[in-house]
RNA sequence: GCGGGCGUAGCUCAGUUGGUUAGAGUGCCGGCCUGUCACGCCGGAGGUCGCGGGUUCGAGCCCCGUCGCCCGCGCCA
């Protein structure tokens, strides 16, 4: 310009580790000079030619270097999963090279240097590729697992889905509240995680079980739809959809409200993630509304799978008197029955013997039944109750020829466990449950009592809180076993997603209530001081409900465990492979919390 | 607490009726290789068969005990 001398064409000064992301660079960045950082995740040396496939959060880029280029010998040493920073030219891929499989497929970038940042030992399981590992290794080294595909792209997704649940709450009218974590123990429900206390001796914190009392004071407190994505600490033993320790809900409650309006809250936020997230069909609203009694009925199980169609029925008549003895006899003791679980298609000898066996395993004497084949009924029951109540069996059941039917038989309070794992196993061995879909339904009506066997007397059967229906009258007049409960669950293919309830507000009821359960007011004052004190200065009836976020996102990613859709799980013996959780403390730590410990005497 | 399954190379696994020096794939190390993308080819190292005891001429294999992991039951309002 102006005959001026031309500027010395000066490169950008480059950020220290990258100008791009690896899962960025398009045939529009072609001839730019650029810098990644990434993992090196897959090398092939060809001798001449070197591939490295350079891998961070966001995609895979493939590198290239050959003796032209001046890192080609530092190339040539990296190896699986060594962190680099790679500097080079982006060009387009030779015709027919290019890659579909990545975003960033139709180019490469030439290597022109290179830079360890953090090399790596040999591995203890790889990232590239989808080898299977043992639990054990994958927990210990959760940084490395993290790295997969699968369980990187499941941890996004929880994060999406929780944003999503939010961003619905929030829609909906909810505030979001923070409750304390270090807060008294409750003595109902699941064994409490207790925390010493330093400054009062031989006194305990308690993790929260769930912020229950907390949001229930909330609305006390005059707030009003308040949400949170809490953490909730029980310490049980896990199961496979089950974490052990801790494990998060959205949490809900909200003031002047019905069972009908927290169900037209929470049914859209749930539908909707499920919607968004789960790329099969949903229940569309309004959800199907199925009475405990019924669920247990019909299903055998309070979370029933309604992907499953099998629906049992009580065929005790056709059972009363009748020549095979066994049932027979069964059902002249008080409070018996027959159930029946329809096996459409189970007709077979082979399937019918397999189911049989099957029962034996897990611990019962047998699993009786009757084959329509051939155009009767056929097996060792069929002969004893003849063709005419056999087949009066058929046809309550709206069976046909080379159907099945099991029986259970005895008290249904005892043997409807069973029947539901049964009803289960019918549905998925004859290939009756359609996997491709999201059934939900509410369950409601539950119990507010329960007879419990080992203590001999009535206990709350769930949440204690609840308002029982009919309010205190009910408590003074009813048989407590019949005392329904406004209190409901959401189920979800054989999964229990979400539990709520309309909460007992008063205080005289909630004092009655307890008495059933054989606590006296002093009890109730002890353990629930806070809600009992407010109850008595203006309680505005409320209610919610608490859905669980871990078994939403296993749902939701097909996961069949629940550890892989979290971050840094423990293992089933609830312990931290990773972080060495529980571990031994110092004799200063026990000294200051006047704790002395008394372990149990090894055998 | 109870029941079941598993435990062999860094990792995933095979290993016959109890029989010579315990194998494969992958990873690792070395060599060759200029268009791969699960690169390919050749060679090498790598093992307290979870641990302890027993039976036997001889044990990865059979028996007893024990530890660890997973699944289930109990438990989880």
């Amino acid at each position: 310009m102006n005959g001026a001398p031309d500027l010395q064409i000066q490169a950008p000064i480059m950020h220290r580790y990258r100008t791009h992301t690896c899962g960025q660079l398009r045939p529009s960045d072609i001839g730019q000079t650029v810098r990644l950082s990434g993992w090196c995740h897959r090398i092939r040396d060809h001798g001449g030619v070197l591939f490295i496939d350079l891998r961070d959060h966001y995609g895979i880029t493939q590198c290239v270097a050959d003796p032209d280029s001046p890192a080609f010998k530092l190339a040539e040493t990296v190896r699986a999963e060594w962190v680099v920073r790679i500097d080079g030219r982006v060009r387009q891929r030779p015709a027919g090279t290019e890659n579909a499989d990545l975003s960033t497929g139709a180019v490469e970038l030439f290597i022109t240097d290179m830079e360890v940042l953090g090399p790596a030992a040999e591995l203890p399981l790889q990232v590239a590729g989808d080898q299977s590992y043992p639990e054990e290794t994958r927990l210990k080294y959760r940084f490395l697992d993290l790295r997969r595909d699968k369980l990187h792209a499941n941890i996004i997704k929880r994060g999406q889905v929780v944003d999503s649940l939010r961003r619905r709450m929030k829609d909906g009218g909810f505030f979001e509240f923070q409750t304390p974590i270090l807060t008294a123990s409750s003595p109902e429900g699941a064994r409490d995680f207790l925390v010493p206390s330093r400054l009062h001796p031989g006194r305990f914190y308690a993790l929260p079980q769930a912020p229950q009392q907390y949001k229930q004071l909330i609305m006390m407190a005059g707030f009003d739809r308040y949400f949170q994505i809490a953490p909730c600490f029980r310490d049980e033993d896990p199961r496979a959809d089950r974490l052990p320790g801790e494990f998060y809900q959205l949490d809900i409650e909200m003031s002047f409200v019905t069972q009908d309006d927290v169900f037209a809250a929470m049914e859209p936020v749930i539908r909707g993630v499920f919607e968004e997230f789960g790329g099969k069909p949903v229940t569309p609203s309004p959800w199907p509304r199925i009475p405990y009694a019924e669920s247990m009925a019909k299903y055998g199980s309070d979370k029933p799978d309604l992907r499953n169609p099998i629906q049992m029925q009580d065929v005790s008549e056709h059972f009363r008197g009748a020549g095979f003895k066994v049932f027979a006899r069964i059902l002249e003791a008080p409070k018996t029955a027959i159930w029946a679980i329809p096996a459409p298609g189970g007709g077979s000898r082979a399937f019918c013997d397999r189911m049989n066996s099957w029962a034996q395993g897990e611990g019962q004497p047998g699993l009786g039944y009757i084959m329509f084949k051939d155009g009767g009924a056929q097996g060792p029951i069929a002969n004893n109750v003849g063709p005419e109540r056999a087949e009066a069996i058929r046809a309550q059941l709206g069976l046909k020829d080379g159907d099945a039917a099991f029986f259970v038989a005895g008290d249904p309070e005892k043997f409807v466990k069973f029947a539901g794992l049964a009803r289960t196993k019918v549905g998925e061995d004859l290939n009756l449950v359609d996997k491709e879909r999201f059934e939900f339904a509410w369950i409601v009506d539950f119990p507010m009592f329960e007879w419990s066997e080992e203590e001999k007397r009535v206990d709350f059967s769930h949440n204690p809180f609840s308002m029982p229906q009919g309010g205190l009258e009910a408590l003074q007049t009813q048989d407590p076993l019949t005392i329904k409960a406004f209190q409901y669950d959401i189920a979800c293919n054989g999964f229990e997603l979400a539990s709520g309830g309309i909460r007992n507000h008063r205080p005289d009821a909630m004092v009655k209530a307890f008495e059933i359960a054989g606590y006296g007011e002093e009890d109730v004052v002890e353990r629930f001081g806070a809600l009992y004190r407010a109850f008595q200065y203006g309680a505005p009836p409320h209610g919610g409900m608490a859905a669980g976020i871990d078994r939403i996102v296993m749902l939701l990613v097909g996961a069949q465990n629940l550890r892989e859709v979290a971050l840094f799980p423990m293992n089933q013996a609830a312990v931290d492979l990773l972080m060495g959780a529980p571990s031994d403390v110092t004799p200063k730590q026990l000294r200051e919390l006047h704790i002395r410990l008394n372990p149990p005497e090894k055998k």
